[in-house]
DNA sequence: GCCAACGTTGGC
DNA sequence: GCCAACGTTGGC
């Protein structure tokens, strides 16, 4: 078992979003980002925890728990001409891009950026990394722990 | 809206 | 295969 922190636009879909979805679970379509795409496709198992991040807002932060919800899968949204995520190079029998479901576990209080930015714990997380624009990264199982069991228990 | 940092594209 | 130009991300 793994752990991901998964990036989102609140405006797209945010926890509250995710968590009133049918059976709490959102297609993690839109990924358009080789690495990212291997992460789901390679590495991902059903069952692997899922930090949930609210990017490009106001309040950036980790703002959920949630879980890896099926395999990958093709991404519908690359063969939709209306779609902004419309990928006219990708074909029906090599699909490009593939995406998992993620379940929302729960809402948890809002870990600003600046505050996992303050943990001495985290100092390697990759999101916090120079230049990280990754919408999905690997998170260790000790970071897991401490950001599940020490910063949302405080 | 700015801009640093990074990924992708495409000409050569 | 190099690398400049371009587009995107995402915090501020």
């Amino acid at each position: 078992m793994r752990y991901w922190l998964m990036k989102s636009e609140p405006d797209e879909c945010s926890i509250d979003a995710a968590l009133a979805a049918p059976k709490r679970t959102v297609p993690w379509t839109g990924v358009r980002n080789y690495q990212a795409r291997n992460f789901m496709r390679d590495q991902m198992k059903v069952g692997d925890g899922v930090l949930f991040y609210h990017s490009s807002c106001p309040e950036p932060g980790i703002a959920g728990i949630a879980e890896v919800a099926s395999p990958a899968y093709p991404d519908a949204t690359q063969f939709d001409k209306k779609s902004k995520y419309y990928d006219p190079k990708s074909k029906k029998d090599a699909p490009r891009w593939e995406h998992v479901d993620v379940r929302a576990t729960k809402k948890t209080r809002l870990i600003p950026l600046a505050e996992l930015r303050e943990q001495k714990a985290l100092k390697d997380m990759v999101i916090l990394r120079r230049g990280n624009r990754l919408s999905i990264t690997p998170v260790t199982e000790t970071e897991w722990n401490f950001i599940t069991r020490k910063l949302l228990k405080a």
